[in-house]
DNA sequence: ATAGGTTTATAAGAATAGATTATTAATTTA
DNA sequence: TAAATTAATAATCTATTCTTATAAACCTAT
């Protein structure tokens, strides 16, 4: 015993034997033979230079130090106890916080229903939704300020890692008084040379936009811009989960070739996510499908947009 | 590592390395060396499943986890060693309560200026004074309610333990008026024949004093005893430590052969006694030989009284 | 009183965990 | 790009903490 360090072990020993008055009966209960109460015992008793345990070989009683210390010792080990159990509670993704950036169109009708089963599922867990564009989304992911993000890449970065979750196919919208609503075949990318373009961020690094040119009207907000088809104003290229399905008054016919933005999960590569991100992720992941087919997306990835 | 048990040196690495953000200037500050606390901090995370550190070979910083971990881990290493010098700082007699059962006798006369050394000495100990009779001093030992008790051997217990302290002389004491204040000289004891004899319970199981047969007088209580010498009623037999020598009526003489009330420390020897008590008993058997000396009494313990 | 059973203490050996040294791999800084 | 710094790993050694076996103390019951 070069120098003793004085471990929990020798304090929930201590409650133990107290509490049995008995080292037989600790010793028991402990899962350990009586030789190793005993010395316990000792070196406790050792260390801090008191006996606490009167003990005859027939009986045990704490001393009057030892009835002092009996409460305060019990307290450390429940404290203890409750901490690393808590600790545990969050490994196995019983509580925790989530906060997660992710980009309005998927949010809105893609997350709900996968939140709900995430929910039910980690009761315990609070989330906390950012949705944004696609550019902020991948920043606040950079600098740590949520968990992980939800969106498609702005721009490539090497402290991110991306993993893509769908495609969210490219159409053409307009309103049902337009021309195009005549029919709903693809419609070709040159074929929109004549009309008055309406562009959204969404569209913003697609190579085939490109060629459209510059255009006349830029709505960064979807709301803005859907308003504005509504007018009549113009056509703009929207993914389809952007476009509200239920809209008596807008139009949509797909592209050809047929273009998407592709969503992905975006995380930092440098970091671990916590045990209530990955349960969050791995359920995103498993409903993707589901809803997907509900909403009628590709969950293939064809022609890239990047 | 059949089975890790997590103890609070590993909340203890913990705390440190997040502190300083560095395993090496942890490994400083603990005296140990980096690999041992890279295998503790490995082993936290193993045993709770959770990565608590984020750590490059360049930099260390909590997960979102570990952040929330340590406010509770500082605590519960902060409450574990405060409880712990607690307890040493019992061990260390700072702080504690001590009950003595004490003849008033030794109380009255020897006692002050042994407390007035130990609280100087000892500023946080709280003293309970109980007198009372040689009997009740012993009985209350026996019943554990005192830490130990200061008096004679009432009747001699196995459970008991006897420390002689010193030896309080018997001399025969009565009213300056009376015949025997004529010299100073030792009295014998079968002079007292003729005399009336004036009891107390502290010659009781005397046996000098038994040959003087049944006594007309009992008189318990000291007090009531010296009234009635005052009185001159008779003479009686007092330990010299009951005598007041202040008292300008009364007078004594040794007897002789010379007999004493042996005063001993009384504990119980199947039982610790508390540090506070066993500081009090030191002090009191450092002090006893400087205060004999100053009342003139006798350190030897000749003939035994009992 | 004494014998038997039950309890804690002790001793010696084995098993386990923890620490150290030496080295590697990774990353920042000059 | 080289040097320096840092954490991880591997191998070895040390020290602690068990266990088994035994002794000593104490209560209980015959």
């Amino acid at each position: 015993m070069k120098y003793l360090n004085i471990t929990l072990r020798h304090l929930r020993t201590f409650v133990i034997v107290a509490r049995y008055g008995s080292f037989n009966k600790a010793a028991d209960e402990l899962s350990r033979t009586q030789p190793a109460i005993t010395l316990a015992i000792k070196q406790l008793e050792e260390f801090v230079g008191l006996k606490l345990l009167e003990r005859t070989t027939r009986r045990v009683m704490p001393t009057a130090e030892g009835e002092n210390f009996m409460p305060v010792a019990e307290r450390l080990v429940r404290d203890f106890d409750a901490a690393i159990s808590d600790l545990k509670a969050t490994a196995e993704r019983r509580v925790g916080n989530i906060s997660i950036a992710i980009v309005p169109s998927v949010a809105n009708q893609l997350l709900p229903p996968i939140i709900k089963t995430f929910s039910n599922h980690f009761p315990g867990i609070n989330l906390l939704l950012n949705d944004d564009t696609a550019r902020a989304v991948q920043q606040k992911v950079e600098r740590n300020e949520v968990d992980f993000g939800i969106g498609s890449i702005w721009q490539p970065s090497s402290l991110l890692k991306y993993t893509p979750l769908f495609a969210d196919k490219l159409e053409l919208v307009f309103h049902r008084d337009h021309y195009l609503s005549e029919s709903d075949k693809p419609v070709r990318w040159d074929a929109l040379h004549g009309e008055t373009f309406l562009d959204s961020g969404i569209t913003k690094n697609m190579l085939a936009r490109q060629a459209l040119g510059q255009s006349k009207f830029d709505f960064p907000n979807i709301t803005t811009l859907l308003a504005m088809l509504r007018s009549n104003l113009g056509v703009s290229v929207l993914p389809s989960l952007a476009i509200p399905k239920a809209d008596g008054e807008l139009r949509s016919r797909p592209l050809e070739p047929s273009e998407s933005r592709n969503i992905h999960l975006i995380t930092r590569n440098d970091w671990t996510l916590s045990p209530a991100a990955e349960a969050m992720i791995e359920t995103i992941i498993n409903e993707i499908p589901t809803q997907i087919k509900a909403l009628g997306l590709s969950p293939h990835h064809d022609i890239e947009a990047e």
